[in-house]
DNA sequence: GGCAAATTGAGGTACGCACCTCAAAAAATG
DNA sequence: CATTTTTTGAGGTGCGTACCTCAATTTGCC
């Protein structure tokens, strides 16, 4: 049988309110009684029994997901299993909602998360790109008791947070890989498209992209990035310039998390299936795409491990644990049409 | 505030002895008294408080993971992960541990699990390849109350039973995938080493790798399978003659999951940076041949979430619910040296 | 209508722990 | 030494649910 507070009471040779004591943290006693009592946790093997400890707190837990605004099928896919995870936590006590805010103004996104009561919420998962009005809210968040978790965006800014999503430059480095081993020896021009090149996560994937290219596959340059803003009779007038102007194009590489539009306005007036075509994060879109070889390789991170990752770790510090790093980290996925 | 059964006993206008008679599917309760409680359920929202449900149950949930007796590096991994996880579930009243059997013998696997008692064990997680008699004792362990799932291994056999682990038809069509582009329009043949050609883990791969091959990479050409039998030596030889038999080999394919024996026998008289090769599974030794380009690509399926899967679905049988599908597919990993 | 059977209600105990109060004991202080 | 302060113990209540018993009520049947 599972020792319980009672059996370790009896181990340690002091008394229930003692080992409540001690458990707790509360004050009034004495490091010789503190010993007494760990050193018989350690010897019977006692371990906290979380439903309990739950019920007699009467605790539930209220998160919540920033999350951008606008945005297409990547978007989608996060609410939807921003929703999953509410409804498959709800016997756990843990309820999940989310707010959208227009992330791409930083003001918007201080202002919300400065109207946050700690009455109303016990934690909140932010997708917001760097801005030092972001940093502030964030920081004054987790000195109201708000546990923040950084998420999907924006790892550079505070170390002491959480942050759960991939390394950028790392994600930019295995499309340059999968770019250049896929060319097959050719050699030509790289068109790279991205939403805008402001977002901190383009530019690292861009970085670690141009590094493993410039490095490992002499015979490819990228050409500058081309931004489509979300506009699809822009993105196709300027990409059909780039394509104009540089006929040894081999290969596209789609920085940004909505590959759509850009693929959409490509293929307009060219054929993706002759270029290889490097895209990120999986959605209907891409995964079509990927199935009829419109698109070679999918750099994604998994939206799901993402969401459930974030509600984890913010679980655990609500209740002053440490995560298991080893669980929360994101995978770099590489999909092809074999492994979708 | 969340409703309790009180509330929802109110709600439905019974009390509080025919809500528990409803929810816990006792007899002798009308029709139509069902209906009111679960009428009331979906107007007030009524969710049980899983932590309140096991401290009123007492429940504790006992598992355990039959793997194979003797392994390397991949073996080592699972049983890391194995510990860790019941570590990290003691609090949650999970406690799962580790039995090792020679499980290239149907008959010890049989022995073993009709040995099982329902008091010992409340579900087990099975690493075994498929044979009539570990299907029967899987059957009768089923039948018995235990709860069983496929580990990894031998998804064919059982439908009813829950499986956990990728698909190594798609598994090897991956490998296949990347073998074929990663050769940069070379011709030649394909080495193919197994540990073994009876494992049907190992033939499934091989099945998805020539597929794709012959389909889409009419250049190369995989040649019959080796097998090493984990004998460095053995595999030492005849990989040795096979290099001397075709030197047009361009591609080496590790098919079975432990890879240092083949590549190491390989590596004695030739040097793998000229080859591309593709082997399964992360190990410390995989991982550090894809980091020296000695491997230029990993399938895998991730131990840490295969073990974990395994857990939740053993759980949610034990407490009849249906587990969640998405969550649990593990997912075939690609594994370059950019996104260790 | 009378009877048995099925259904429902009332109320209790238990699960393991948190949190509270009050009193008793021990230790520290002067 | 007496006094204050700190530490410890004893005991209670409640969290939301499961599971049990016994009595009361309703239903179905002949």
């Amino acid at each position: 049988m599972r020792p319980t507070t009672k059996d370790l009471a009896k181990a340690a040779g002091v008394s229930l309110a003692t080992v409540d004591r001690v458990l707790n943290e509360r004050p009034n006693v004495s490091a010789r009684t503190v010993k007494k009592v760990q050193d018989a946790i350690e010897r019977i093997g006692f371990v906290r029994n979380i439903a309990a400890v739950n019920l007699a707190r009467n605790r539930t837990y209220r998160f919540r997901f920033v999350l951008p605004e606008k945005g297409d099928q990547y978007l989608k896919e996060l609410l939807r299993e921003v929703a999953a995870a509410n409804a498959a936590l709800k016997p756990d006590l843990v309820s999940v909602d989310v707010a959208q805010v227009a992330i791409e103004d930083p003001h918007a996104v201080a202002n919300y998360l400065s109207s946050l009561e700690a009455g109303a919420v016990d934690g909140v998962a932010v997708m917001a790109p760097e801005s030092p009005q972001a940093r502030d809210a964030m920081s004054r968040l987790c000195e109201r008791g708000i546990k923040v978790v950084q998420f999907l965006s924006g790892q550079e800014n505070l170390e002491k947070l959480d942050f759960v999503g991939v390394d950028n430059v790392a994600a930019g480095a295995t499309a340059g890989r999968i770019m250049g081993r896929f060319s097959a020896g050719r050699a030509g021009k790289i068109l790279i498209v991205a939403e805008t090149i402001l977002s901190q996560d383009s530019i690292k994937r861009r970085l670690g992209f141009d590094r493993v290219i410039n490095r490992c596959f002499p015979g490819l340059r990228s050409l500058p990035t081309l931004e489509t803003h979300s506009d699809l009779e822009r993105a196709a007038r300027i990409v059909k310039t780039a394509f104009d102007h540089n006929p040894d194009i081999v290969g596209v590489y789609v920085v940004s998390p909505e590959a759509r539009v850009p693929l959409e306005a490509i293929a307009r007036f060219a054929d993706l299936k002759k270029f290889v075509v490097v895209a990120h994060e999986r959605t209907p879109f891409s995964e079509q795409a990927l199935r009829e070889e419109r698109v070679d390789a999918i750099i994604a991170q998994n939206p799901g491990h993402a969401v459930r990752s974030a509600i984890r770790i913010l679980r655990a510090r609500a209740d002053h644990l440490e995560p298991v790093a080893a669980q929360e980290r994101i995978r770099i996925e590489i999909l092809l049409a074999e492994n979708l």
